[in-house]
DNA sequence: TCCTGATCATTG
DNA sequence: CAATGATCAGGA
């Protein structure tokens, strides 16, 4: 993407927030105007557009590394597609769940858990009937996870741990765990990366993602309003 | 209607 | 391939 708008750094996460309460009423056809961006149709071919066009404005560094947006300052950017009362239109993707050499991983120092140490979170006006320019960006949260919150999480990744490591990968369903659930996370069926099967063998399985239901961050989201 | 499994684009 | 950004869409 055209890069045309140079952003300062930010110094810490008020800064940040400010940034993004900046850009709160402001719809996505206005954003990528100001960044000069083509604005697709739909999201169908473009499923991070609208990710990847906050970060820009809030001035993230885009790439792939396995870290938070803002490593500097320890705040991991998400935007969430919710309807006109402010509720979830979709589970959230964390970060990929590892599959091998978990031996001695523990909750304290895992990905996850840094991860959602610190979450600012953008919801965004997500309704297909609105068209995608149309939409608008909402008030932004900065949220850390409270005890009990951070007790489901631990809860839910552990068990979803043990099942990994102890070679039932595959008989994960999403159903499992109560707010985070492990799903597909690939470029399509046909992608695979190496796990452990029953016998604790080495198998190909598709790749897996993290994932933050809607039932978790609508409790987030309700004690604020949207716009 | 909602959820789960599937999928899209891009970068390193 | 694996990580980032996620949403799509058929079937329950």
């Amino acid at each position: 993407m055209c890069n045309l708008i140079s952003v300062p750094p930010l110094r810490d996460e008020n800064q940040l927030l400010l940034r993004a309460q900046a850009l709160s009423g402001f719809t996505l056809g206005e954003l990528a105007m100001k960044a000069q961006w083509h604005m697709p149709a739909n999201l169908k071919r473009a499923k991070g557009w609208v990710g990847v066009l906050l970060e820009f404005h809030l001035g993230a560094k885009a790439g792939s590394k396995p870290e938070q947006d803002f490593a500097d300052i320890g705040i991991e950017l998400k935007t969430i597609p919710v309807n006109a009362q402010g509720r979830a239109l979709e589970t959230t993707f964390v970060c990929v769940a590892p599959l091998t050499g978990n031996s001695g991983v523990i909750w304290e120092s895992c990905h996850l858990r840094n991860k959602l140490s610190r979450v600012l979170w953008i919801p965004v006006e997500g309704e297909r009937q609105i068209p995608l320019a149309e939409r608008r960006v909402g008030t932004p949260l900065l949220w850390s996870p409270n005890a009990e919150e951070e007790k489901q999480l631990r809860d839910d990744w552990e068990e979803l741990m043990d099942l990994i490591v102890l070679g039932n990968v595959e008989s994960i369903r999403a159903h499992h765990g109560e707010i985070l659930q492990l799903r597909p996370k690939a470029a399509n069926g046909q992608s695979l990366t190496e796990a452990v099967g029953k016998q604790g063998q080495r198998i190909m399985t598709l790749p897996r993602g993290f994932y933050l239901k809607k039932n978790f961050t609508n409790k987030l989201l309700s004690r604020y309003f949207f716009i």
